[in-house]
RNA sequence: GCGGGCGUCGCCAAGUGGUUAAGGCAGCGGCUUGUGGCGCCGCUAUUCGGGGGUUCGAAUCCCCUCGCUCGCCCCA
C-alpha cells in the first residue's frame, strides 16, 4: 500500500490549496466572460501526428517532451502538450471556419510535458488559452496582449514585465533565414554545442539562446528585423503605438522567438521576477499560417496561453483565504437530529454555509467544533428542542461572550428569514 | 538528459555510533455525559525514504537505489 504514489511530476491539490485555484479562476473566468470571450474543449489524447504539424518537428516540445505511445489500436497517441494545436485542428474539423469565421475562444485545462520538474513546472501542468480566430489586424494583437496584462492585474499581480517582438511574416523570415543560415556557417565556432546542433534544426531558436557565449556571438549577425517587408515594419510600429496609447508598459526584445514553429509576426511573454528561473507566466504570438497548414481555410490568428500553477504562485495570500461556515447546527437525540437534517436543507436555499454535525458527540464537543471553525452562528437542537417543536439559534461571536439566544419554532420560516437577514446577511 | 542540496510521526523539528528516538503544532480522550474560546492531565514513530554492508551495538559510518527540491536546457 505504502509504494502507492503518484507519478513524477503531477499533484495532489488538496482542498487547503484549492481554495485559491478556485478564487483565481473565479476572477479570470469573470474577465473572460466580460470580454465576450466563449469556452472551447478539445481532447487531452490527440493522435501524435497533430504535434508534429501543428507545433514542429524540430520544436524541444515535439521532439523530445512529449507523452507518447501507441492505444490499443495501434495508433499513436499524445496527451497534449499545448492547446493551440487542438483548437485549430478542431475548428477545421467542426467546419467552424466557414460560418464563424470570426471566434474569440477560451480553453482551460491540464497540458503535459515531460521535462524534469523544478520550481513552476511540473509534468502535468495547466494553461488557460485565449485564441482569436480570424483576426488579422493590428488591434486584435493589442486587445489579446491588454487582456492577458488585464487578468493578471485583475489577480492584483503586481511587476510584471511584458516583451514584445516581430517575426515577420514567411517571406520575412526565408529572406532573414537564408542570410542568417550563411552567417551561422561562418561563425558556428563560436557558438554554444545546443546552438550549433540547432542549425539545421531550427535555427531561429538560435536567436534566444541564454548560452552567453553565444549571445555574444550573435550580436555582430543579421537581424531579423532588418529584413523584415515595408508592410511588416508598420504592422509593428502600430502595435507600439496602440500600446503606448493603453498605458501598458512594454521592452522590445528582438531575440524573443518563442519554441514553436507556428508564430509570425506579433510574439510577446510576460514574465515576473518572483518565480524564480521559470519567469514565463504568460506567452503568446500571432500564428497566421497555422491553421491553413493543418489543411484549414486561410485563416489568421492570435492566442495566448498562462500557466495557472505559476499564476497560483504569483497570486496573492488573500486569496486563500477559505469563507467560514455561516451556521453550525448542533444536534443530538433521535428526532432532534432528523429536525436537524430538515432544517439544514431549508437553510441551504439561502446563500449560507451551512455545516450540520454529523458526529452525534456530547454537546460540548460539538460547541468545540464550532468554535475552530470560527462558525457566525449556531443552532441547537437537543432533544428538549425536539419536543417542543423549536430550535435555539444565536450569534456565535469569538469574543466568547454570550450573545443573546433566540428560539425559533421550526414551522415559523418568518422568524428565521429575519433571524438571518438581521444577522448573517447584512454587513 | 546533466549538475547541486535534502529525506526522522499528518506538519515543523532535536538527535552525528551505545541499550526507552526530545519537543512543538495538529489529532484523540478526560477534567466538564446539554453549551465554545483559556487552562490542566493523558494517549498518539518497536522506528528514522527503501535495500545491502561495517560493528558487540547504526537514525547516526559506507555502498546502491528511490523520492523530493533547486538550477542548466526548454517552456506556461
Amino acid at each position: 500500500m505504502n509504494n502507492l504514489k503518484n507519478l513524477r511530476g503531477t499533484v495532489d491539490l488538496l482542498p487547503d490549496q484549492l481554495i485559491k485555484w478556485q478564487n483565481v479562476e473565479k476572477i479570470v473566468l469573470e474577465q473572460l466572460a466580460r470580454a465576450s470571450i466563449n469556452e472551447i474543449r478539445t481532447p487531452i489524447l490527440e493522435m501524435t501526428e497533430l504535434f508534429i504539424r501543428g507545433i514542429g518537428e524540430g520544436t524541444d516540445v515535439v521532439s523530445k517532451e512529449m507523452y507518447t505511445f501507441i492505444d490499443r489500436g495501434e495508433r499513436s497517441c499524445t496527451l497534449r502538450p499545448e492547446g493551440t494545436a487542438s483548437v485549430a485542428r478542431a475548428l477545421i474539423q467542426n467546419g467552424m471556419l466557414s460560418n464563424h469565421p470570426l471566434q474569440k475562444l477560451w480553453y482551460m485545462g491540464p497540458m503535459f510535458r515531460y521535462e524534469r520538474p523544478q520550481a513552476g513546472r511540473q509534468r502535468q501542468f495547466h494553461q488557460l488559452g485565449v485564441e482569436f480566430i480570424g483576426y488579422d489586424s493590428v488591434r486584435s494583437d493589442v486587445e489579446i496582449i491588454a487582456l492577458a496584462w488585464d487578468i493578471l492585474g485583475k489577480l492584483g499581480i503586481k511587476e510584471l514585465n511584458l516583451e514584445i517582438n516581430t517575426l515577420g511574416d514567411l517571406s520575412d523570415r526565408l529572406n532573414f533565414q537564408k542570410s542568417f543560415l550563411k552567417w551561422l556557417e561562418i561563425n558556428k565556432n563560436s557558438l554554444d554545442l545546443d546552438s550549433q546542433n540547432r542549425i539545421t534544426k531550427n535555427p531561429l531558436r538560435i536567436l534566444d539562446s541564454k548560452n552567453a557565449q553565444t549571445q555574444n556571438a550573435l550580436k555582430n549577425a543579421p537581424r531579423l528585423f532588418n529584413f523584415l517587408s515595408e508592410k511588416s515594419h508598420k504592422r509593428y510600429s502600430h502595435l507600439k503605438k496602440n500600446l503606448e496609447i493603453l498605458k501598458i508598459p512594454y521592452v522590445e526584445n528582438f531575440n524573443l522567438v518563442r519554441g514553436l514553429d507556428y508564430y509570425t509576426h506579433t510574439a510577446f511573454e510576460i514574465t515576473s521576477g518572483a518565480l524564480g528561473s521559470q519567469a514565463t507566466v504568460c506567452g503568446g504570438g500571432r500564428y497566421d499560417d497555422l491553421i491553413k497548414q493543418m489543411g484549414g481555410p486561410n485563416t489568421p490568428a492570435i492566442g495566448f496561453a498562462i500557466g495557472l500553477e505559476r499564476l497560483i504562485l504569483l497570486a496573492g495570500k488573500e486569496l486563500e483565504i477559505p469563507r467560514n461556515t455561516d451556521i453550525y447546527i448542533i444536534n443530538q437525540g433521535l428526532i432532534a437530529e432528523s429536525l436537524a437534517m430538515d432544517l439544514s436543507r431549508k437553510l441551504r436555499n439561502y446563500d449560507l454555509l451551512v455545516e450540520l454535525d454529523l458526529s452525534g458527540a456530547s454537546f460540548s464537543k460539538q460547541f468545540k467544533k464550532a468554535n475552530k471553525l470560527k462558525s457566525k452562528s449556531i443552532i441547537v437542537i437537543g432533544d428538549d428542542e425536539a419536543v417542543k417543536g423549536e430550535f435555539i439559534i444565536r450569534l456565535f461571536d469569538q469574543s466568547g461572550n454570550g450573545n443573546e439566544e433566540e428560539v425559533i419554532s421550526f414551522e415559523n420560516d418568518i422568524d428565521l428569514e429575519k433571524w438571518i437577514n438581521n444577522n448573517l446577511l447584512v454587513k
